[in-house]
DNA sequence: ATCTGGCTGTAAGTAATCTGTAAGTCAGCC
DNA sequence: GGCTGACTTACAGATTACTTACAGCCAGAT
């Protein structure tokens, strides 16, 4: 975990560093805003620490240029001004959290692991093959990019077929990922559903190969 | 934007669901950790505020349920108690936030917009996808810099989808977020305001698609 | 109290899209 | 050729979304 620190104070930067290098942090410490700023450009930080009375670029801008670099980092805020405004006007800006001088340490260290642990706990469900994205959660899928517009159906079959990419799979098993136990469809509907989704992927460098007698799998095209 | 308030006390509780009500929050209150707990595993919360004083299932056993149950959904902790211990410890048990009875509005409110954004998008209240502007501390949207008409329910919709743009939102997620608990509105009901919505955004870059079978999502146009 | 106007949600009709079947055509294989 | 399984097209019913009209409600004004 890697924190950079903005804190024009010398006696409180130093014993930050000191405690956060203990906490077994690595941790950058520059004295103003736009060294910081420079820093926080080049290398990607888990956590900023941020002072809000900053020399050449105060706090409140430091933030709006970290979001306008759309740089999703989240940023502790610390500062001996209690003003409520101030305080308000640092979360409007962008930042996730605040310290009023003098704090205890294990309270950053709580509020740190906190703001770190937020950050780690998404995930996304995004499956690519060649030029073919699929997106499960969003149920979107893409063609270099392009947005590729397919019904509820069609998409289930993309993303069984996707999964199992390189791996023939039945037109039994397709009907079973399609329908609810009480429905039943016929194997031609998967026929149906396979055109179409040939026709859609035309211009891509995936397709759906068939398997006489046993069923479908998705290839790749090598290109040639 | 929904929230989950638990907290015992009568006056307080009741101010609270006012003030957050006032500022176009959906909220449901219970007195008890229990009921909150089952109303919190419905899973549809944007935020939790939680008393750390509660009967019955008191305020760190409810976060460490939440957390048990993989819920990312964020908590601020409401506390008459300043001792630092318990902050530390609510910390590391999986809050993000908290606030010292007693404390000013605005200041939650900050908090609790700070929470929202975070968990949703990272950046600040004002909201930027292309010629549209929302800026959801003063509740007010913007066409090429002009101000649109919007009634509340129209806004609230609007900034949810804002919020998730380029992401699917479902008719139900939008429905949960809009209304209380006791409140029940068919899902016809967001058909008819994404109507309305659409219409005001007839001379603006973005648009509101409908992904069949699943709900909306918030596109920009891309020229041409 | 009464009126007014905007907001909110429902109802009902219309439009668009999806879905599975049927029926015909095609391709491979014996 | 004749058989089988796969491909293609067209279609009708079902589902889902869009649109419009309207009634109840509330807040502010008269």
């Amino acid at each position: 975990m890697r924190i950079l620190l903005v804190e024009d104070d010398v006696v409180l930067g130093d014993a930050l560093v000191q405690s956060l290098v203990n906490a077994t942090y690595a941790v950058d410490w520059f004295r103003n805003g736009k060294e910081g700023m420079l820093a926080a450009q080049m290398q990607i930080y888990d956590l900023v620490l941020l002072d809000l009375g900053l020399p050449f670029l105060n706090g409140f801008e430091f933030i709006q240029r970290l979001r306008n670099g759309k740089q999703p980092v989240p940023v502790i805020v610390l500062t001996a001004n209690d003003n409520p405004e101030d305080i308000v006007r640092a979360f409007d800006t962008g930042a996730d959290d605040y310290l009023i001088k003098p704090f205890r340490l294990p309270e950053l260290t709580a509020r740190i692991r906190a703001q770190i642990r937020r950050v780690h706990t998404h995930f996304s469900s995004k499956i690519a093959i060649g030029e073919l994205e699929l997106d499960t959660k969003e149920r979107m899928a893409f063609i270099k990019g392009e947005k590729l517009s397919l019904s509820p159906r069609e998409f289930s079959l993309l993303e069984t077929l996707s999964i199992k990419f390189g791996k023939v799979v039945t037109k039994d098993a397709l009907i079973e990922s399609l329908c609810n136990w009480d429905q039943d469809i016929g194997t031609n509907a998967i026929e149906v559903y396979v055109h179409r989704l040939r026709k859609k992927l035309a211009d891509c460098n995936v397709t759906i190969a068939n398997i006489r007698g046993l069923g479908y799998m998705m290839e790749q095209q090598t290109h040639g």
